[in-house]
DNA sequence: TATATAGTGGATATTATAGGTCTATAATAA
DNA sequence: TTATTATAGACCTATAATATCCACTATATA
């Protein structure tokens, strides 16, 4: 039963809200993420390396070290996020491909020049994905945060 | 690294889409549909054993015995495959419930009484699911079934 | 320059799950 | 009754997620 994401996701989403929402101090610890997040440190240093790695958020090490975010937080998708966290893979890759039935379904119909070796049930599959992304695209670290002012805005609007 | 579908689910599509294939014969033996898709009958049993728990197959044993679809195909859609076989977890499921961040993105904005307990990061993924759940659910075994005919067609035309 | 601080990367432990095999049992047709 | 076929469950293995620990490196600043 696959199809979740991990926890490493959900602690990186986490932790880069935290870095945006406080950005006014130029580098936070993993302490204070640690703390925030209560995930252990040695965890969570771990996450935040791959983030770097990936140019998400910038790293600096030495007394008041840190992190930062390595852009501005409308540019950091969700879907970037996810893919560095959980890798690259395609949702769905095709198991079957020396099968009778593959012969059947995609050399069979399909032109030979055009898309070869690919059946509908890759293709419908590949479409998912592709729909999935482009939400995932269009949702920000900052669309995020912006909801949340809006909604504290009206919280002391109605007391 | 997650986020990609099972094997089992790759067959479990493929065989439905031979039972789809060759309704003509009432009952398809777990040896015919091994061999078309090249795995092994116990695997494969096992996971026609889901999709008849679920009501997508029905199965009849003894001499001649075997599956067939217990629906229209066009009533089988890619999700409730999908269900069947991975699970109906959330695609994205809260890690964070009792941390600093959470009380602060979940608790303190959104009113006590509409959606407790829930901060945008959440509603965000689960935009994601449905997003994806719909798309999924616009695709049958019979519309993948229709395009491989339509194909077939074409082809045969060009000759 | 010395030193405390803070991130990096590797090794390692611990589970959980996917993926797969095998066997005993139950149901069915001939 | 007997041959055939599906079912359920026990079982195994390899891989991956989750997590911790430690030795190392880089930096600010006193
Ligand atoms: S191309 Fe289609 S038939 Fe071939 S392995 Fe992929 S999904 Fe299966
Ligand atoms: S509701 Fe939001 S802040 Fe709370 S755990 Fe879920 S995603 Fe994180």
């Amino acid at each position: 039963m696959n199809i979740q994401f991990s926890k490493s996701t959900d602690y990186a989403l986490h932790a880069l809200l935290h870095l945006a929402h406080s950005k006014l101090h130029q580098n936070i610890g993993i302490k204070e993420l640690s703390a925030a997040l209560g995930v252990s440190e040695s965890y969570l240093s771990k996450i935040m390396s791959k983030l770097r790695q990936d140019g998400i958020v910038r790293a600096v090490p030495g007394v008041n070290g840190g992190y930062e975010l390595a852009r501005p937080a409308e540019q950091i998708t969700f879907l970037e996020v996810i893919q560095v966290i959980e890798g690259r893979q395609q949702l769905f890759e095709c198991s079957n491909l020396s099968s009778q039935q593959h012969r059947l379904l995609a050399e069979d119909g399909a032109g030979e020049s055009q898309r070869k070796s690919e059946c509908l049930v890759k293709r419908v599959m590949d479409g998912a994905e592709q729909h999935l992304y482009q939400y995932l695209r269009e949702h920000t670290i900052q669309s995020v945060l912006d909801e949340v002012f809006k909604q504290s805005n009206h919280a002391v609007n109605k007391k």
